[in-house]
DNA sequence: GAATATATTAACGTATACGTAATATAATAC
DNA sequence: GTATTATATTACGTATACGTTAATATATTC
C-alpha cells in the first residue's frame, strides 16, 4: 500500500517550490517546524530521497539550506539530524530576536505612512481574536506566526527580515510544542492588539514598551512552563 | 601557461575546507569579500568549475550557501552574480549589526569572568596599533575584522554569532573597498581600545556608550565618504 | 570466550550523463 | 533590410554511476 505521494504535496505548494530542491526544502522544513520531525530525529539521505521521491542531488541542496538555517546538522555517513532545542537555545533565540523585532516595531511606528502596514498587522490580530472566540488554538498559532512575520517583513530592511525569519522559524518549533501546554493565549492576543494600536498612532515609546513587556513576560512564562513539565529539550 | 592551480590554494586552507564544496565556498567567499569579485560580477557555473577544477556538484553546494548568506544571486541559465551593495544596503547592514554587537558588548561586560575574552580582544587592538605604527593598512584591516569577529564569537550566544557573522561578512566588502579612501583609522583604533578597557572593568554603561558612539560616528563618516567619492554601489 | 584481524557493507562525496527549456543563430519570406 | 520562423546551442536541473572510507560484521587467533 503506497503512502500518499509526497510529489503531490510538493506540487500543492505553489508558494516557494519551483524546483525539486525547493520542494524538498519546504517540505522538510514544514515537518521540522510542525514537530513532525522532532529534535534528535535522524534519517539517512537515501531514506529521505525515497520518501520525497527524488534523487540525492536536489535533496542535498535542501539539506545544505536547512543546515545553514540551524535546523539540522549533517552527519557524515549518518544522514541528517534535526537539532534539538534546549531551554538554553530558546533563551538564546529570544535574546537575539527581541532586539530585531524591536527594531522593526520602531521602524513601523516611526513611519508616518504606515496605514497599510498597520492594516496588515491588524488583520492578523483579528485572526487571533476570531480564533480565540472559536477556541481554535491551531488557527490562533497560524495568525500569531503570521503576525510576527508581517512585523519583520514590513520593517523595510531585508537583512532584518532575513535574520528575524530564521529565528522565528527556529522558535516556531517551540511555540508549536507548547501551544497546548500553556494557558489560552488571551493576554498574548490583547498585547498584540495594544502593540498595533500604539504603532497606528505613532506612539514609538509605547510601542517599544509594549513589545518589550510582552516578550519579557512571554519568556518568563515559557521558562516556567519548561520547568513545570520538565521539558529539557524538544 | 597554466594558471596557478586553485587546488593548491584550497589545500592550503586547513581551516574550514574538508570537502571540495567547503573549499569552493571558502575560496569564492574570499574573492567576494576582498572585492576580487566585485558587485555585479557574473560568471557561469561551468566557468567556475573549470576555474576551481571541480565538478558542478560541490560547486553548486557552495553557491547555495553563498546565496543563503546574501552574497550572490543564482540566475537560471546565467550562472551566479555577486550582489552589488548600495549605500542603502550598507545602512541596512549596520542598522541590524549594531544592536547585535551591542548585545555582545553587554554580555562580555557583564561577565564577571571575562579576563580571557578581554585578552583576546586586546590582542586584536594591539594588532591594530602595531599596524598603525607601521602604516600597514592591510594588517590593520585584518586585525579590525578579527576584533569584531572575536567580539561576537565570545558573546556565548551562537545565534548572535551566526547572524552577526553574516552581516560582518557583507560589511567587509565595503570596509575593504573604503580602506584606502578614508583617513587613517587612528580614532577607530583608539575607540576600540576604550571599548576593551570598559569591558575589562565591567563598566557596562561606558562600554555600550563607547560602542554606540563609535558605530554612529563610523556610519556618518562612511556616508560622507560615499557621497564625496560618488560611490553608488560596489 | 575475549581480542584482534580481516572482510563486507553501506553511505556519502564527487563526477558524469542526460533531458529540457531558454537563448542565440541561421534561414527564409517579404 | 527587416521580420519571422526554424534550427542549433547551451546551461542548468536532476538522475545516475563510481570510488572512497567509515562502520559493522565475520573470521581468526590465543
Amino acid at each position: 500500500m503506497a503512502k500518499p505521494s509526497v510529489n503531490a504535496i510538493l506540487k500543492e505548494t505553489p508558494s516557494e517550490g519551483r524546483s525539486l530542491g525547493d520542494g524538498a526544502y519546504t517540505e522538510i522544513k514544514r515537518r521540522i517546524l510542525s514537530n513532525e520531525y522532532q529534535g534528535g530525529y535522524q534519517v539517512l539521505e537515501d531514506e529521505l530521497c525515497e520518501e520525497l521521491s527524488m534523487s540525492r542531488t536536489p535533496l542535498k541542496e535542501a539539506l545544505v539550506r536547512l543546515h545553514n538555517e540551524g535546523l539540522v546538522e549533517i552527519l557524515p555517513r549518518r544522514g541528517m539530524r534535526v537539532l534539538p532545542l534546549t531551554a538554553r537555545d530558546i533563551a538564546d533565540i529570544y535574546e537575539v530576536l527581541s532586539p530585531l523585532e524591536l527594531l522593526a516595531v520602531r521602524s513601523l511606528a516611526e513611519n508616518p505612512d504606515n496605514a497599510d502596514q498597520v492594516m496588515r498587522l491588524q488583520a492578523e490580530v483579528d485572526g487571533m481574536k476570531r480564533a480565540m472566540e472559536k477556541d481554535d488554538l491551531d488557527a490562533w498559532a497560524v495568525a500569531d506566526e503570521r503576525f510576527h512575520r508581517v512585523l519583520v517583513d514590513e520593517s523595510g530592511n531585508p537583512r532584518l527580515t532575513s535574520a528575524a525569519r530564521t529565528l522565528l522559524d527556529q522558535s516556531q518549533r517551540f511555540r508549536m510544542f507548547t501551544l497546548r501546554l500553556r494557558e489560552k493565549p488571551v493576554n498574548s492576543t490583547r498585547s498584540h492588539e495594544r502593540l498595533v494600536a500604539a504603532i497606528r498612532r505613532h506612539d514609538v515609546e509605547k510601542a517599544l514598551e509594549e513589545h518589550s513587556g510582552h516578550k519579557t513576560n512571554w519568556r518568563k512564562r515559557m521558562q516556567e512552563l519548561m520547568e513545570r513539565f520538565g521539558i529539557r529539550q524538544i
